[in-house]
DNA sequence: CCAGAGCCTGGTACGGCGTATTAGTGTGTC
DNA sequence: GACACACTAATACGCCGTACCAGGCTCTGG
């Protein structure tokens, strides 16, 4: 008896939910490269990957898992106001979300809108647009109009996001470096890249998506 | 003598153009995850992997000179027309280029925009809306609104694409699936999908460019 | 109260990956 | 004719995703 361990533990204290949150905490921390299945293994206290392998196909469902659960971030109410600024409300909030977790936006690129969330969210944008009277085509331009320009900002945020943690360098090395290279003041580089710079990517993203909003206009006819 | 085989080769006819070519053509046939260092030596003809590492210091070096040479496909000519259908043309040549290959698409979101073509595209884009008069902030958010469009529409295509592949199903097996679980006659969702159809993502990503652009406005002041 | 069936854990193994290392070979220069 | 250099080939290391298997805990039916 007192040779044998106590049993690690009584029964299943490991959900779905407790992988698919381990595997966040990792993906923040460290990026898309960062996980993998030993490494939600070791974060959980389980000695073997084959424990997640039981509750979760495969490592590519458990990503899919994860973006979904970053989407709900996205969800905010949009109040009662106009519905130019609902939507102003509704892709800031999309955006944001993305920008804290690059690694959902890099997947975003590998794995169709099939969860939840993302269906809730883009069921969202037609809603709104519907009710302030957008119509067959015209709701289809409008959509993708707002839905592809807050993919497509936080996708470039990405980008740099993940170039710069590749490279190791610390940021203000790598300003340098790449500012050389793009023949651009590092400080200039690095107001262009800090969120709430006055001329940071926050600023841009508000800027562009006011633009495209101010030119949305219900039409009548599909 | 006759016994050693004859030398492989005289000179090094091996050139990082014949590298980044070879794995554009397995990216394009497989994939972002058929592609290997051991697979493009092997379409080479070269035995060992060490002999790419000469030329190409690392993997993703290669995947930045493969994106970068899509890049140049969207670099057409817009002609000398009013400044909105000069960037309909371009914004148009960006988005068929990446849906072209759309592992590009993929790498977009993980590789900031350094390379040559990437920063003569935006380049374009900056020119065509500075001679059209705009400036300052007015300008940034143009630029903003439409380039993160085009990136946006091709990153959903591509995650479609991907997610298609990935399932390794048929596409009308896997439409009669997603179908399902979206709750949308398979029909419909391939015509959702297919590029060349009226309901196609062509089609809404016209249609979308379009809408932003008739939105866009010079403004004089910053 | 016990046997068996299920869910679940831990350990190990396989094939493939990116890349470092090392040993060798042909070519061009002095 | 020797040496440096440019390059190829082979092999090895440490990771990866995941399949497989041998148990053990817990619950059910008799």
């Amino acid at each position: 008896m007192w040779l044998r361990a106590e049993p690690a533990s009584t029964r299943a204290p490991l959900t779905r939910e407790d992988i698919v949150g381990a595997a966040i905490g990792i993906l923040d921390k460290e990026g898309l490269d960062g996980l993998s299945m030993r490494r939600v293994a070791v974060e959980l206290g389980t000695a073997a990957t084959s424990a997640l392998y039981w509750r979760v196909a495969t490592k590519n469902d458990l990503l899919e898992l994860g973006v979904d659960e970053i989407l709900a971030e996205a969800l905010v109410p949009t109040g009662d106001g106009d519905w130019r600024d609902q939507l102003a409300v509704l892709g800031l909030a999309a955006y944001e979300a993305l920008d804290r977790h690059p690694w959902a936006t890099q997947l975003l690129a590998s794995h169709a809108g099939l969860g939840p969330n993302y269906q809730a969210y883009t069921a969202r944008l037609v809603e709104i647009l519907t009710t302030a009277g957008f119509k067959g085509i015209h709701l289809d331009a409008a959509v993708s109009a707002v839905f592809h320009y807050v993919v497509g900002a936080a996708v470039t945020d990405a980008a740099w996001h993940s170039t710069i943690h590749r490279s190791g360098l610390p940021d203000s090395t790598w300003a340098n470096a790449a500012g050389q290279h793009l023949d651009i003041e590092p400080e200039a580089l690095t107001a262009y890249l800090t969120p709430d710079n006055p001329a940071g990517p926050t600023a841009r993203f508000t800027a562009g998506l006011r633009v495209i909003l101010v030119g949305l206009r219900p039409r009548r006819l599909s």
